[in-house]
DNA sequence: CGCAGTCTTGAGACAGATCAACTCACGTGG
DNA sequence: CCACGTGAGTTGATCTGTCTCAAGACTGCG
């Protein structure tokens, strides 16, 4: 038996029942999928063990991770793919036939709960129930749109608009707020940033430093961050056009 | 009636069918969908009309488009998200709430036959077919997969590596050529090029010559190029490990 | 309290962008 | 069929932004 049924489990499950397209195939189609998820505790730092021979989908239930791929052994470079947080449905595809990069794992920033599907075997519940099919695929193309839309950025943006679109982002995933003020804990390091920005740990110290000396950022001790003015940096990212009749741009 | 009932129409519709799993639903489901796509041919350098209010799914029968972001009045950076030839099933979301980019828009390189569909009665459709919903979501779990190894290395690659990846992506998807040696036409212009891959027309030129000079290219014309040893290329891309025991890299 | 690792800051090197000519391919019209 | 013009592509010089290498300062842990 894979769950574990403990309160502990129980309650990440229950966390998982949310994303469920509500009303549909009743509770019944998420009770089939509840019997074959995993519930699954990370400490900090440690990784989804990886798994060569099968495609999973991981449900986190509470805390963040990083899709990180392993560089080759002689490749300097690291590459973090995205950050996950609480709530994020992703699909961890097995470390198919060595590619480019190596292989892609989850690794916990802080300690997770997560829930762990066989993506073949969830796939095949959900088939039986269309609406739940069409929601993972909704959640897909939307995610596949949100991917390519940061590829292109990311093919001609500065550092300091990386660094802001990175702040706007995570102000929102983080802390929920999309315009005004608000602050929140990085739960990732510079290095993770950099990494997933295609930048040196260096550039992201010196641009946030910059964004600081522009009043726009503050910061105390390493992961405390503290936004002025989220559209002011979504305008630097580029992210909106200038054209909120306000701080008119100077620079 | 919408779809066009000249063997030209049933023909871009036979071609579509063969994206479908086979077998399944029978010619069926096949039948549906067909029934709901409509033809459509474009002459070079025309976009398929922008639709407000409805994300379509676009077969490409035969041709070559490129998707690419119209920029924001102000902003002169062009972007292309991605190109595609004939067979690819792409899905193109609506212009939604003018996002960081503006429009994504389809627009033909070559002369093109299309087959659209509207996305939302195209899934009410194949949700009556659980395999074609789940072949339709494995190719969008597969596409983005894709885009964030490529999002992941336009992080951190150099122009060579750029235009050396693009080359052995384009001897895959144009002259179903993976190794040795290959020639074929590129259908866009270096501004495409470069706008895909986050270059200035300048230096892909620049990096094109280098690439000739290596011995690596041959280029005729505007668009013909012939590569001489596309492992050669791969390995210079980074796509595979220089470990092929021969050409002992001295850069 | 002291150590280790993370983060910050600085100086120099290099890749790619920018600006500016120039050349050439390709389509047009004579 | 060939001359011509236009726009695409190439090449060169310079300049900016980011990486690299190298100290130094701080945080957070034992």
């Amino acid at each position: 038996m894979a769950t574990i049924s403990t309160s502990y489990g129980q309650q990440c499950l229950e966390a998982f029942r949310d994303v469920l397209p509500p009303g549909t195939g009743g509770g019944l189609t998420a009770d089939r999928l509840c019997a074959i998820g995993f519930c699954l505790h990370l400490a900090k730092g440690e990784e989804l063990a990886p798994d060569g021979h099968e495609d999973r989908l991981v449900y986190i239930a509470a805390g963040s991770a990083k899709l990180a791929a392993q560089p080759l052994a002689d490749t300097p470079s690291r590459q973090v793919l995205a950050f996950h947080f609480a709530g994020d449905m992703i699909s961890v595809l097995r470390q198919s036939a060595r590619e480019a990069w190596g292989d892609f794992r989850l690794v916990a920033l802080t300690d997770c709960d997560l829930v762990v599907f066989p993506a073949e075997r969830f796939l095949d519940i959900a088939q039986s129930d269309p609406a739940v099919l069409r929601s993972v695929l909704a959640r897909s193309l939307q995610a596949l749109h949100r991917s390519r839309s940061r590829m292109m950025q990311m093919g001609h943006k500065t550092a300091q608009q990386r660094i802001a679109d990175f702040l706007v982002s995570m102000a929102e995933r983080l802390a929920g707020c999309t315009s005004g003020a608000c602050a929140f804990a990085l739960p990732m390091s510079r290095r993770d940033i950099g990494d997933s920005l295609g930048l040196t740990i260096e550039t992201v110290s010196r641009q946030l430093t910059e964004l600081r000396e522009a009043g726009l950022v503050e910061t105390e001790g390493r992961s405390k961050v503290c936004l002025s003015d989220v559209d002011a940096l979504a305008r630097l990212a580029g992210l909106k056009n200038s054209q909120s009749g306000a701080t008119p741009k100077t620079s």
